[in-house]
DNA sequence: AAAGGGAACAACCGCGATACA
DNA sequence: ATGTATCGCGGTTGTTCCCTT
């Protein structure tokens, strides 16, 4: 027996339909094609309907989410580069585990994808620190060791590709300058209602700046990556300029962490095993 | 070479929000 | 106002691949 015929299942349906087949687990090239096909004709969206006028045996919800994690033409399958492990474990660290908000900050990612990166990686990392990925301790961990360690990995590399190709702003080269225009103005999210992550706000956190704002700064310092998405605010220069004198406020926060004295294991923080590629 | 275990990725499930009749 | 369908999100589970023993 064709283990393919093991994945039915059965789902009631309203109306006349009482039951029909609906086929479940991985999907075959040949019902990727008829998705693509039919999305092509009829655009994504009605995936019930979709899914019938497909031919396919699977339920809407199933088509979306293969098209929006799969199939989907601007997806990026390659894997996550420093950039956007940095910007991942960054925006984590304010909204905690709201991945399709996190998504929306990385062009070609899905937020399953980012919530896979998380529990594979992150939560391994946890758990090697032998504390809680929630805990404030783990999330100082990142702020204050793995983000700088990381940025710096990723100036390095961007330094090695900017002799070639310099950038305006190849003089953005300290941690300070990369995490700053995040984190030091007080990443607000806009519709944010409890915030319950938000416990660790840098004394400049009065200064507030929008999403757009947030994303022009990233581009600041990753020029190479182009713009991710939105319009430049007016704010934006301000904000910007509103950075300078902190570098060495967040340095020092940087060595006076909870790991500060001993500084013990600093060198198992920035192991190279926590981050993808490079 | 085979088995076991872990990592990475893909897919499903449950639930809440929203739209619409 | 209410019921139903659809959509989107976060959590969880299943599958496959790869490395180690």
């Amino acid at each position: 027996m064709d283990p393919k015929e093991s994945c039915f299942g059965y789902a009631a349906q309203s109306g006349e339909e009482m039951m029909i087949e609906v086929r479940k687990g991985p999907w075959t090239r040949e019902e990727d094609l008829k998705l693509i096909n039919c999305i092509a004709m009829h655009g994504p969206a009605h995936w019930t309907y979709l899914a019938r006028s497909a031919g396919l045996k699977r339920t809407g919800k199933s088509c979306r989410l293969r098209w929006v994690n799969y199939l989907h033409p601007d997806l990026k399958r390659e894997n996550l580069t420093l950039q956007e492990q940095l910007l991942i474990l960054h925006l984590h660290s304010h909204w905690g585990n709201r991945w399709s908000k996190i998504a929306q900050h990385l062009p070609g990612r899905t937020d399953n994808e980012i919530k896979n990166y998380w529990r594979t990686r992150v939560q391994k990392l946890a758990k090697q620190l032998n504390c809680d990925v929630n805990s404030s301790q783990f999330r100082d961990t990142i702020r204050y060791l793995r983000l700088p360690a990381l940025a710096d990995r990723v100036q390095r590399a961007s330094a090695q590709s900017s002799t070639a190709q310099p950038t305006p702003s190849s003089n953005h080269t300290d941690y300070a300058t990369v995490y700053l225009p995040l984190t030091g103005l007080g990443l607000v999210d806009s519709d944010s209602k409890s915030d319950s992550m938000e416990a660790h706000v840098s004394p400049a956190s009065d200064l507030t700046c929008p999403d757009e704002v947030i994303v022009h700064s990233w581009m600041d310092v990753f020029p190479q990556d182009g713009p991710m998405t939105g319009p430049m605010s007016p704010a934006c220069s301000i904000c910007n300029d509103e950075l300078e004198g902190f570098d060495g406020q967040i340095l020092e926060e940087s060595n006076g962490g909870w790991l500060g004295q001993g500084g013990e294991s600093f060198n198992f923080l920035i192991a190279n095993d926590f981050f993808i590629g490079d």
